[in-house]
DNA sequence: AACCCCCACAACCGCCAAGCA
DNA sequence: CTGCTTGGCGGTTGTGGGGGT
């Protein structure tokens, strides 16, 4: 048995609002309020229309101060650096936006300002993935896929999310780098050799080890960024923070953030607050946690030497996670997962996901 | 002029969590 | 504790207008 509805379907009217409903509804809302229910509030107005459909409309678009359209520059960096630091969290991203809707600024992003980013690159490389789709083309394609993609995910523990993808991608391509490691080394692409992260992969160059055991399952051909200090990392973080300054976003930690996680924990919440700002919080271990499991699940089928060599690589990891308090390590973090994987087509996976 | 395609935006849908009885 | 209602959220679809052929 299903849900029951919010209302009687049958009798509610569907699609765009008349101008006298929109009267009726704004005068009712601005004498007496909401009332707290919205259900019941089409009702009491004599409209007919379901509640939540009322809600959205006094939310989206008749409440006071909205703005449409219109999008500066400055608001555009905004939505782009949480995009990348948050990901999809639409009504985040609309707190720091005066007003401006969650609704609003989902539809700009994916209709316009993903394609600006994005769309840059003519004759796009990254499309070569199902997941690197465009923007219109991805979200019917996940429509039609998404049974078998999450299936495939199941068993394909490299595969990444689109939104995981789509945030890498924009993270490259803000900082503008490229990369010969895995870009000239399709040995070691997932995906039936299809680089995960398209044309756009950090470059990056071989690095001390953060110990001995690191160090002595290096593979020569791989590359370890372990160093808080290596010139990349810093380079990288000093971009994030640019750019969160430039937004005006300076207080927003960056830290965690950089790894493209999608915390689950924090679907569905409330808070406007930025999930990532403590390392220790429960969405910052989550995001430990996902490693661990991503690292584990590759791991599923591994004959006994290769478990060894995992027990060996997750009390590394364990020493890792306590070092990471900044972004620095926990990029060193994925690094260091990456590197160590005993198949070879996942080290590259998470190498790339680390960045 | 008619048709088609694409784009932008509004609106809907289903899921999830909080609150409450 | 359980189940129901409601609000909030992100993903997706529907629709109308503009431009191209």
């Amino acid at each position: 048995m299903g849900r029951a509805p919010c209302c009687d379907k049958a009798n509610v009217k569907k699609g765009p609002w008349s101008p006298e409903e929109d009267a009726k509804l704004k005068a009712y809302i601005e004498e007496h309020g909401t009332g707290g229910n919205w259900i019941a509030l089409p009702q009491k107005i004599g409209l007919k229309r379901c509640g939540k459909s009322c809600r959205l409309r006094w939310l989206n678009y008749l409440r006071p101060n909205i703005k449409h359209g219109g999008f500066s520059e400055e608001e555009d960096q905004i939505i782009l650096g949480l995009y990348v630091s948050i990901g999809s969290r639409w009504s985040i991203i609309a707190a720091q936006l005066p007003g401006r809707t969650d609704n609003d600024i989902k539809n700009y992003w994916n209709t316009r300002l993903k394609k600006k980013i994005l769309g840059k690159r003519s004759g796009d490389h990254s499309l070569r993935r199902p997941q690197c789709l465009p923007p219109n083309q991805l979200s019917k394609e996940a429509a039609d896929n998404n049974k078998a993609m999450m299936s495939h995910e199941n068993t394909h523990p490299q595969t990444l999310s689109a939104s995981a993808l789509e945030r890498m991608h924009l993270q490259l391509q803000l900082q503008g780098l490229h990369t010969p490691f895995l870009y000239n080394n399709p040995s070691i692409w997932p995906m039936h050799h299809h680089h995960p992260l398209g044309d756009n992969v950090l470059e990056v160059s071989q690095h001390n080890a953060i110990s001995p055991n690191l160090a002595r399952q290096h593979n020569p051909n791989d590359t370890i960024m372990t160093n808080s200090s290596h010139p990349s990392l810093v380079r990288i973080k000093h971009a994030m923070q640019n750019s969160m300054r430039e937004i005006g976003q300076e207080d927003l930690d960056v830290d965690c953030s950089p790894l493209g996680f999608s915390p689950s924990s924090t679907r569905g919440g409330h808070s406007t607050e930025n999930p990532y700002s403590d390392y220790n919080s429960p969405v910052a271990t989550g995001l430990q946690s996902d490693l661990h499991e991503i690292v584990l699940r590759g791991n599923s089928a591994s004959s006994l030497r290769l478990q060894e060599e995992n027990q060996l690589m997750m009390s590394e990891l364990d020493c890792l996670k306590e070092m990471c308090g900044n972004f620095e390590e926990n990029a060193a973090l994925s690094y260091s997962a990456s590197s160590l994987h005993p198949d070879p087509m996942f080290q590259g996976y998470v190498l790339g996901y680390g960045l």
